[in-house]
RNA sequence: GGCCCGUUCGUCUAUCGGUUAGGACACCAGAUUUUCAUUCUGGUAAGAGGGGUUCGACUCCCCUACGGGCUACCA
């Protein structure tokens, strides 16, 4: 069997969102069930467009989500050399030819009639090397694909949704080769995954309607025999209505769309990333995971190991996935109590090391997020200055039978002793020592804090 | 406009011709918890519409509707 090579192909126009993660970890899942090879390359081939510091944000998102990478960045930019020797192979077999029109008069074109397509109907009265033949390669040209004038039929043989045909009249001239010398999308993709010698193409649905141009790129390198299988990805769609998820969706919606926090180095705009936020990776793939993806079992939780133990191209769906924040949370609220160890680690710095893992327990089920902690128990390190309505009398009593008893027992006593029913004392009991009126179990609490600490607190009520 | 993809509870989904259409999130109710939350138990809730094919269709085919994607010297 071949080789399993997949590849994640990401552009660094901007931080990588939460969807691109979905799509690496696909690629990621499939590559180690077979025990294949995950390859990270930067599609960054459009100069204007480069975003200072996304390339080193995809890296540190993908290493916090736990998606290791392989082999590379491997980046096109640097690649050059290498699209204008397989470009020119195109040129040289009738399979490409260079344009010259301008950005204006195309626009003028597409303006003039809507439904405008640079193709085999079109091209002879445009300006290229076709229509011109002494044409003069000093002026600035692009190179095109010259798609077959008779129309053929191409079948894209999609992992996700089967047989997929298209007219090869509906694929128009794209440009290969830009008039900076960069390879477009198009271009760079094909000869990479070639050259890479990827076996599977796992991507975003944006791209099916270009495919049919992909395997006729394919054919006329002489590659099809070769080609990598796809597999176009339904689309993280909006929670609310319908559409692809955005970022302002996502703002409005008030959640997250970056794995880590991102300043746009343009706008310096700060967007909250998951891990700021207080999200475990492990939440997220397995979020992640079941968005378009599921086992055929009634499994919901899975670590990293066994996702990829369970998963197959053949259980991703084909419908879009809406994204539902809620679901996100409560894996979340899962994976702190399963992660007592790494979530603990985090709370040393809040409550010491004496008290994180008490806390921990004391709290762990009434938490969404880590940072849950530090607010729902900043009363264990904080002494609470509400005022209870205290009943002196019970609460003098408490603070004797308190060095005699453990603090059910003590409680118990003086409740006995004074005749005050327990049940009416712990609401100012609660409030005395932790200021609030609702938390973890009292006695529990009472624990945590040492018998030293409440009666200091209790003392604090009879002043 | 053209091309392509899609459509099961509010959401993520199971079902690969015969099921009381299952699970999870969310929601509601009850139980436990001397608070709230947790936990447990139970509940509400779905095959876009219309034609076929078939003894039988959520499942296969066609049409319609709706939604989405693409249609750049962006990826």
């Amino acid at each position: 069997m071949q080789e399993v090579r997949v590849r994640f192909a990401p552009s660094p126009t901007g931080a990588l969102h939460i969807g691109g993660l979905r799509t690496a970890l696909y690629n990621y899942l499939l590559a180690k069930k077979f025990g294949g090879t995950m390859i990270l390359r930067i599609e960054d081939t459009d100069q204007n467009r480069f975003v200072p510091g996304a390339e080193e944000f995809i890296i540190e998102s993908l290493k916090w989500a736990g998606i290791v990478i392989d082999e590379g960045p491997v980046r096109q930019s640097e690649r050059k050399p290498i699209y204008k020797e397989y470009v020119e192979q195109l040129l040289k077999a009738g399979h490409a030819y260079y344009a010259f029109d301008t950005t204006e008069e195309l626009e003028a074109q597409r303006k003039a009639n809507s439904a405008f397509q640079y193709d085999a109907k079109s091209r002879m009265s445009l300006n290229n090397s076709l229509s011109h033949p002494n044409f003069d390669l000093s002026k600035p040209y692009v190179i095109r694909f010259k798609v077959p004038e008779n129309s053929i039929e191409v079948v894209v043989n999609d992992l996700i949704r089967g047989e997929v045909t298209f007219s090869s009249s509906q694929v128009d001239d794209k440009v290969l080769m830009k008039s900076d010398g960069m390879p477009t999308y198009h271009l760079a993709n094909v000869v990479d995954d070639h050259l890479m010698k990827i076996s599977h193409v796992i991507r975003g649905e944006e791209w099916l309607p270009s495919a049919p141009l992909h395997i006729l790129l394919y054919r006329y390198f002489g590659w099809e025999d070769t080609m990598p299988r796809f597999a176009h990805l339904p689309l993280l769609l909006k929670p609310d209505g319908n559409g692809k998820l955005s970022k302002r969706d996502a703002d409005k919606a008030g959640f997250p769309i970056f794995p880590l926090t991102w300043k746009d180095p343009n706008t310096n705009e700060v967007a909250i990333g998951y891990r700021e936020a207080g999200y475990l990776p492990e939440a997220i793939i397995n979020f992640l995971a079941l968005l378009g993806w599921n086992p055929g079992t009634e499994q919901e939780l899975f670590s990293m190991d066994e996702l990829i133990d369970a998963f197959s191209i053949e259980r991703i769906g084909k419908a879009g996935a809406k994204f539902d924040i809620l679901k996100a949370q409560w894996f979340n609220q899962q994976y702190i109590k399963r992660n007592k160890a790494e979530v603990v680690e985090h709370l040393v710095k809040w409550f010491g090391k004496e008290k994180a893992e008490p806390v921990f327990e004391a709290l762990k089920d009434r938490v969404t997020f880590v940072k849950d902690f530090q607010e729902q128990g900043k009363f264990f390190i904080e002494r609470p200055t509400t005022k209870a309505e205290v009943n002196p009398v019970f609460f003098k009593k408490l603070l004797e039978t308190l060095n005699e008893f453990p603090f059910k027992e003590a409680i118990d006593k003086a409740g006995a002793e004074t005749g005050v029913k327990t049940g009416q004392m712990m609401k100012p009991l609660r409030i005395t020592l932790t200021g609030g009126t609702t938390g973890p179990d009292l006695i529990k609490t009472m624990e945590i804090l040492g018998a030293d600490e409440v009666q200091k607190r209790i003392q604090y009520q009879l002043v």
